[in-house]
DNA sequence: TTTAGCACTCAACGACTTAGAGTGCTAACA
DNA sequence: TGTTAGCACTCTAAGTCGTTGAGTGCTAAA
C-alpha cells in the first residue's frame, strides 16, 4: 500500500519518536537517516502519510507523531521477522533469574513480572494458572475441629486451593473422612468448572446414608468453589510509567494506576481476549478499557504442555520499545512454561 | 508549658492548615476564630510559636505552617479525649460492610483496607494475621502422586497455608500418612516458631523406621515453614495520596508509591514497632523511613481473644485529619476483632 | 519529481510587572 | 506591661510581552 520511501520515512519517524517522545520534524530525519532525497521531500511525503492517517500533528508548526495506525503496521511487519532467532544464552540467563528462590507457581510468577519490569522499564503483568478448563487432582476435607472442615483443592496446574468453612453441627472425623474419600472419588480427573448441581446430586445418591451432611456440605462446596476460580495477579513496576513525559500530568498518572491496581479489571484485560496467538499486542485505541486507551499492551501465554494456563504482560505508552518487550515476553514465557513442566510435568 | 491563649492559636492553624495546606497568616487566624485579640497580637504569638519549635515559615513573607512537634502536642491531646466514646450505630454499620463477601481472613482484611481508605481518602493497610507466636492446629501431609507431597499447615490464628515438594523417590501413601500423624502428635499445639532441628532429630528418633524418609522431609518442612512466616499485605486506595497538593511533585509521589508497593518494607513498618498501645501514631520525622518522612501513619491492632495477631493502618500526609482517622481505625479494628472471634472463636 | 527559498505559525522561554498576602518593627495606647 | 494600629518591607504567584527556534506549507525554479 505505501512506497518503500513513504515506509522507510515513517519508520524513521516511529523510531526517532520511541526514542525522544517529541514530535518528530522533516530535517531531523534527513540529519539521523540517509534517506537521500531533501528535507522538503521528505515534508510531502510526510503530508501524505498524515493524509493516510499514519501520522498526527500535535499543533500546525510542530513535528508529526506516529497514530495508532502507524504503530499497528511497524508492529505487524516486527512480529514477521522477531519469532524465529531465540537467543539461548539470553534464554538460560532469563530462566535463572526466573527459578532464584521460586520453589512455587507465586514466587515464579512475582518473579517473572519483577524481572520483565525491569529489563523493559515498563509495568509488568502475571496471572496465576487459572481454574477454569484445570483438571481437580485431589480434593480432600479435613476436620480441623468439632465444627470446622478444612477443604483442600489441588488441580493439576499446581495451583492450590484452601477455604474453611463451619459445619452446622458436630460432625465426626469418620464421617468427613469417608465424604473426603468420595468426593476425591466421584471428582478427581474432572474440570473444575464441571462440577454442578447435577454432579452433587448424583454423590447425594451415591451415599444417601450421608444425606443430611452433604445436603448442608454441598452449597458450601459449591460456594467455596466460587472462591477458587480466581486468580491471582502479580504487577511490578507500576510506577514506572511515571518517568515517561506522557504521564507528567498527575491526572492520567493516577487513572492509568488506579487501572492497574482493580484487580478484577486486570483479571478480564488479561483472560478475556483470545488464547490462541503466542504473542498478543494491542496498540493504544484498539485497548477496550478507557484507562489505556493511550498505552499498548503486549501478552504472551504461558503452558502446561500444550494447554494454555496463564499469561503474562507488558503495559507501557504506545511508543513503547516493541522489539525488546516482544523479544523478552517471549523469553520469559517459554521459560515459565519450561519450569511449570519440571515442577508439575512428567505426571500430567 | 505553654499557655492558654497560645495553645488555641496554635490549635486554630492547625485545624486551618488540615483543610487548606496553605500556609497561614496572622489574619486568617482572627477572622475565623473568635479570639479576642488583633492580628497583630496573634502575630507577636506566632513568632513565639515559631521560636518554640511549633510552626515554621516556608518562606518570610508567607503564613505559618504546622510542625511535627505541633501535630504531636494536637494528637497526644486528642488521643486523650477520643477513646472513651464508641458510637454503636456506625460501629454496626462498619461491621456490615467488613463482612460483605468475607467468609475468609484475607476477604476480612481487603474489605478492611477498601473501607478504611474510603472514610479516610488515605492509602489504608492490613496485614494478615502473623504466623509467630501462633500455635499450629493442624499439619498435614497428603500424597498428590507419586513423588509429590502437600503439606497444609493451620494455624489457630485461622491462616492456612501450603506448599507442595517432591520427594527424590517414590513413597507410599501408608508411608506419608503415617508421617503426617506422627508430625501432628508432636506438633499440634506448638508454636511455629519452635519447630527445629532438635525438635525435629526427636522427631526422628520416635519413628525411626521411616528414618530415611524422615531425614529427607524435614529440611523441606523446615523451608516450607519459612515461608509460611510470610504475612500477605493488603492496601488500597494507593493513588488518593496523589490528590494531595504536597503530592503534586511527580518525583515524591513516585517514591511514596514504590515505597506502598514493597511488600516487605510494610511489613516491617507494620509490624516492627511495639504491640502494646492499641492506637499508634507516627508524625512526619517520627516515621524510620525516608519515603515517608513527610507522612503520618497510624497503626491499630487487631487480636484473636487477648492476643494482639494483626495489624491496620492508615498513611497520608502529615496535615491529615487525625480525629477522623483515628476514629475510625479503631471502630474498624474492634470490628475485625470480633469478626475473627466469631469465625475462629469459642474453640481456641 | 525534486528542491531551494521564504513567509508564516506556534509553543516554550525568559524578562518584567503587578497584586496580594503576610511579616516585623515602631510607636502609641490602656 | 501587654496590646494594637500603622507602615515599610518581602516574597511568591500570576499575568503580559517580546523573542527564539523548530517546523510547516507553498511557490517557483531546476
Amino acid at each position: 500500500m505505501l512506497d518503500e520511501r513513504k515506509l522507510k520515512i515513517l519508520y524513521a519517524i516511529i523510531n526517532s519518536y520511541i526514542l525522544s517522545a517529541e514530535p518528530i520534524g522533516s530535517r531531523t530525519i534527513t540529519k539521523q537517516y540517509d534517506l537521500g532525497v531533501s528535507s522538503a521531500t521528505v515534508r510531502n511525503e510526510m503530508s501524505d502519510l498524515e493524509d493516510l492517517g499514519y501520522l498526527n500533528k500535535p499543533h500546525s508548526s510542530a513535528g508529526r507523531v506516529p497514530s495508532d495506525k502507524a504503530y499497528r503496521l511497524y508492529v505487524d511487519q516486527l512480529l514477521k521477522m522477531i519469532k524465529p532467532k531465540i537467543d539461548f544464552d539470553r534464554k538460560e540467563a532469563i530462566k535463572k533469574t526466573l527459578l532464584r528462590e521460586a520453589r512455587e507457581m507465586d514466587q515464579l510468577l512475582q518473579n517473572s513480572a519483577r524481572l520483565l519490569s525491569a529489563i523493559t522499564s515498563y509495568t509488568a503483568l502475571a496471572v496465576s494458572p487459572k481454574m477454569k478448563g484445570a483438571k481437580i487432582k485431589l480434593i480432600q476435607l479435613v476436620p480441623i475441629d468439632e465444627i470446622q472442615v478444612l477443604m483442600t483443592i489441588v488441580s493439576d496446574t499446581g495451583v492450590v486451593k484452601n477455604s474453611i468453612f463451619r459445619m452446622n453441627g458436630p460432625i465426626s472425623e469418620d464421617q468427613i473422612n469417608t465424604i473426603s474419600n468420595m468426593l476425591n472419588d466421584k471428582l478427581k480427573g474432572l474440570p473444575v468448572d464441571r462440577i454442578n448441581d447435577d454432579l452433587a446430586n448424583e454423590i447425594i445418591m451415591e451415599i444417601y446414608e450421608y444425606k443430611n451432611v452433604i445436603d448442608k456440605i454441598i452449597p458450601i462446596i459449591n460456594k467455596s468453589l466460587e472462591d477458587v476460580q480466581d486468580v491471582d495477579i502479580y504487577a511490578d513496576g507500576i510506577t514506572k510509567i511515571l518517568d515517561f513525559p506522557e504521564y507528567k500530568d498527575l491526572e492520567k498518572a493516577k487513572t492509568f494506576i488506579s487501572f492497574i491496581e482493580d484487580k478484577d479489571t486486570i483479571v478480564e484485560l488479561l483472560l478475556n481476549n483470545s488464547l490462541t496467538q503466542d504473542i498478543e499486542i494491542s496498540i493504544g485505541s484498539e485497548n477496550v478499557y478507557d484507562p489505556i486507551k493511550d498505552c499498548s499492551l503486549i501478552t504472551a501465554n504461558y503452558r502446561l504442555g500444550d494447554r494454555v494456563i496463564g499469561k503474562i504482560g507488558v503495559i507501557g505508552p504506545t511508543r513503547m520499545d516493541y522489539y525488546n518487550v516482544i523479544n523478552n515476553l517471549y523469553l520469559v514465557s517459554i521459560n515459565i512454561s519450561e519450569i511449570i513442566d519440571t515442577l508439575l510435568g512428567k505426571n500430567r
